[in-house]
RNA sequence: GGCCCUAUCGUCUAACGGUUAGGACACAAGGUUCUCAUCCUUGUAACCGGGGUUCGACUCCCCGUGGGGUCACCA
């Protein structure tokens, strides 16, 4: 799923959950030479991974088979084939198609000619004059052909729930194509006997459509079927405007997720691209959205995606996580590097690095302080206000204060602070000449999280073992 | 090129005729602090141009200009 598809995707639930209508998921593989292998299997997961359940359309199962849910099925337009095939039909007995033959070879070049001449490419109707009995001839004899809508003269013009009233000149549009040489209906029928079979009340897609909007008008016409409520959204931009594309990096949802977003931010920010509720509010749950959402309130001018923010609007998702839940998060992302870790101390992990984390992948780098020690230069030991003989002294009058720390004190992060500022200040220290060199010998790192939060993730015994490693390195 | 969409700080946005043009990200400077991060304070930074309409335009209209989309037997 394209992270723009994702917006689209959202917007569409917001509307139905707020209006208490339903959701539908359909898939628009008419085009046989584009399958991708098992596309339709993580399209279906990544809904799955993001929470976000519909009405209607094809479910995966566990054992991964697909069912399909809704009365309106199949929801699959490659199944589809003999539900459009009657419209076909129909439009051609009203005149309102027409039969073509002509070759890829000759629209090619007549396109390449339209071109050279400065003329927008459009098909030359070649083949709409064609004798029936011609036709029928050919048709019998098995010549490969397609069927294609005949564009009526005038305007054509629609509401768009977003932009307002968008008028055409049917002039400036191709006769479509509406029934491959293969037999399958392309996009533009398909939709619209769709939409209205299945009930659409409002299709939401992107800006990209606008301009393909108007044949699908003039087939609702042909087939004397209302129009739903179209609303196109702008569209989501590289930093150099363009339409986002994979070509400029990768965009699809399930890499969004692999690099540690999580989906309540990722839904969050991509929400809110282009639409805003209140204006000073940034962070907004779900229900907030379905509660919120106003289709007049889209933009409808692209908005260029601000990574930077969306890594910060994750970190405050993180934060404001709960340490078990996001060690649970956190856990796949650490087994997929092959590093375990029993659950309490991953949690404590959690508690104390939470806020140094911008997405999930980060604990990579922050648990392994926690299980090995790295080897770090003894200078570092020492503050910069202090001297290598003062924290060797204070190494060495720490240890057997941290040696008989009790276990009750040891399971209470605040405990253990006021166990240790209460050392200080009853030995009339300073905190700088305790803490930094206390700090260092517990991680082996300039920066962490404090030494009462690395004591308590690492425990006396291991606590223990590094200061002496400390004092071995200052003594060395 | 035709057609269509579009235009507020670098980016995302608020404003719906009257504001010192607000907020967020990023950036910068302080503060808190044993370090980092968090947190707090402050700062730099925008109405594309020109015409109208109006007592008054970021807001409405028109024309430019810029940007984008689209012109397939792809969706």
């Amino acid at each position: 799923m394209h992270i723009g598809t994702l917006r689209t995707v959202m917007y569409d639930y917001f509307l139905a959950r707020q209006h208490g209508g339903q959701f539908i998921v359909r898939i628009e593989d008419t085009d046989q030479a584009r399958l991708v292998p098992d596309a339709l299997e993580g399209l279906l997961k990544t809904f799955v991974k993001l929470g976000i359940d519909y009405d209607e359309g094809p479910v995966l199962q566990t054992d991964g088979s697909l069912v399909e849910k809704g009365a309106f099925g199949p929801y699959i337009q490659s199944k589809r084939l003999d539900v459009y095939r009657p419209y076909v039909e129909q439009l051609l007995a009203a005149g309102h198609a027409y039969v073509c033959f002509c070759s890829k070879e000759r629209l090619e070049e007549m396109r390449e000619a339209q071109t050279a001449a400065k003329m927008t490419p459009k098909y030359d109707r070649r083949c709409l004059g064609l004798p029936a009995d011609e036709v029928a001839k050919r048709l019998a004899a098995g010549e490969a052909h397609v069927v294609r809508m005949k564009i009526p003269e005038g305007t054509v013009a629609f509401d768009d729930a977003i932009r307002g009233r968008i008028a055409f000149n049917l002039s400036d549009v191709d006769d479509q194509i509406i029934l491959k040489s293969d037999g399958f209906a392309s996009y533009h029928l398909a939709v619209v006997v769709d939409d209205h079979l299945m009930q659409i009340s409002h299709v939401l897609r992107g800006e990209e459509w606008i301009s393909s909007t108007p044949k699908q008008i003039v087939l609702h016409d042909m087939l004397g079927w209302d129009m739903p409520t179209y609303a196109h959204v702008p569209l989501i931009l590289n930093p150099d405007k363009t339409k986002l594309s994979k070509r400029k990096g990768d965009v699809s949802v399930d890499s969004f997720l692999a690099k540690g977003y999580v989906p309540e931010a990722l839904i969050n920010f991509i929400s809110t691209l282009g639409f805003n509720p209140k204006g000073d509010q940034e962070i907004y749950t779900r229900e907030e959205l379905v509660k919120l959402f106003d289709l007049s309130k889209v933009h409808s001018s692209g908005a260029v995606m601000n990574m930077e923010k969306l890594d910060w609007m994750n970190a405050q998702y993180l934060r404001a996580m709960d340490p078990r839940a996001l060690a649970e998060r956190v856990r796949p992302f650490l087994e997929a590097d092959e590093v375990s870790m029993d659950s309490e101390r991953l949690i404590k992990i959690c508690t104390v690095e939470k806020e140094r984390l911008v997405r999930l992948t980060d604990i990579k780098e922050k648990v392994g302080p926690y299980i090995s020690l790295a080897p770090y230069e003894s200078s570092l030991l020492v503050w910069k206000k202090s001297t290598k003989e003062e924290a060797v002294s204070i190494l060495t009058n720490l240890i057997p204060v941290v040696s008989v720390l009790d276990e009750a004190t040891m399971t209470s992060l605040a405990l253990i602070e006021a166990e240790l500022r209460e050392y200080i200040e009853q030995n009339q220290l300073q905190n700088g000449p305790v803490l930094w060199p206390l700090r260092v010998a517990l991680s082996g790192l300039a920066a962490s999280p404090s030494p009462f939060e690395l004591l308590w993730v690492l425990g006396r015994e291991e606590a223990v073992r590094r200061l002496e490693t400390a004092l071995g390195l200052l003594q060395g």
